[in-house]
DNA sequence: CTCCAGGGCAAAT
DNA sequence: ATTTGCCATGGA
């Protein structure tokens, strides 16, 4: 083992470790990440090479520590990018709080999910993949998917006897057997939605790169709704998660519309033009608003 | 047993 | 143009 290298990354206002923390580790089998004694352990790639780092709480921000893989000069800047925009830290959300505390229903959220940050998903490809893979089944059994695809296509790397792993490289998963995955308890469908976004995107046809020069988000969910398995809820969730576009809200979630009916924003599951009137307040921080419905799903009625 | 989960697609009205 | 059946599994 190497000498273990820690380095400080201060945090904006408003954030609350806690509340990240929440998000990352809700009783689900989430193999990309593991919680262990209030800090979070996670396997990246640092080009082409694994490695291993621990995010603490700090006082004024994260402590992050590299326990596994060789130090590089420009690796520390390379975890910073990564984690500010893991934690979405570049961004100033005391907009989304003035637009929380103009509704009466939704007021409490500033104090109660106060420093909750968007979770996001860098990687364009791995967020699509698990939008797909979360489709219409119960998150238990995705996450069991998710986990199931990981270990056996991904990288991984050893810490202490524990295997840490990567999620599957697109060339990888672009090679795999249709009736391995559905082996692995795929429906057909999904075994080739996944192959097949694998395969697009081995080709170079379609990268995050690619997309972010799209600019406007109707070219970008074009773009993604043309592949085979992508609908809008999975392009928006994808857009929301990985490319961080404000208005590319996933219409039809269930998560979403319960959260509408249970603050009483909607009168049913149907009223979408109780849905646009809401959104259009808050212009601009529609995927904030998502992810804080969402958290308050968490909180016993 | 039935219903439905962080949907999408194709066939049938 | 809009609705319906189907997928896969497991928890409620």
């Amino acid at each position: 083992m190497n000498q273990e290298r820690t380095f400080h990354i201060p945090v904006p206002a408003p954030f609350r470790f806690e509340e990240c923390l929440w998000f990352l580790d809700r009783n689900y089998d989430d193999c990309m990440h593991t919680i262990q004694d209030q800090t979070i352990v996670k396997a990246l790639q640092y080009e082409g090479n694994m490695i291993l780092i621990r995010i603490s709480k700090a006082p004024d921000g994260l402590d992050v520590s590299l326990l596994e893989g060789h130090w590089a000069p420009a690796m520390q800047q390379w975890i910073e990018a990564y984690i500010h925009d893991w934690f979405d830290l570049g961004r100033d959300i005391t907009p989304f709080y003035q637009l929380l505390q103009k509704q009466k229903k939704l007021s409490y959220m500033t104090d109660a999910f106060h420093g909750l940050r968007l979770l996001g998903i860098p990687d364009l490809f791995e967020a699509l993949c698990w939008s797909i893979i979360g489709q219409q089944i119960n998150l238990s059994f995705a996450y069991r998917l998710k986990r199931r695809l990981t270990e056996h296509y991904g990288q991984h790397m050893l810490h202490n006897g524990v295997a840490y792993y990567v999620f599957p490289e697109y060339a990888t998963l672009a090679g795999a057997d249709i009736s391995h995955l559905r082996d692995m308890q795929f429906s057909q469908k999904k075994a080739e939605y996944l192959q097949g976004l694998a395969a697009v995107f081995d080709s170079g046809d379609l990268s995050k790169a690619s997309l972010v020069t799209m600019g406007s988000f109707e070219a970008q969910q074009q773009a993604l709704t043309a592949l085979r398995g992508i609908g809008i809820w999975t392009a928006n969730y994808a857009l929301m998660k990985s490319l961080r576009v404000a208005e590319a809200i996933p219409y039809g979630d269930v998560g979403l519309l319960q959260g509408l009916v249970n603050h009483g924003l909607i009168k049913d599951r149907k009223d979408q033009a109780g849905i646009d009137r809401l959104f259009h307040k808050f212009k601009d921080w529609e995927t904030y608003l998502v992810f804080y419905l969402w958290r308050s799903l968490a909180v016993p009625a």
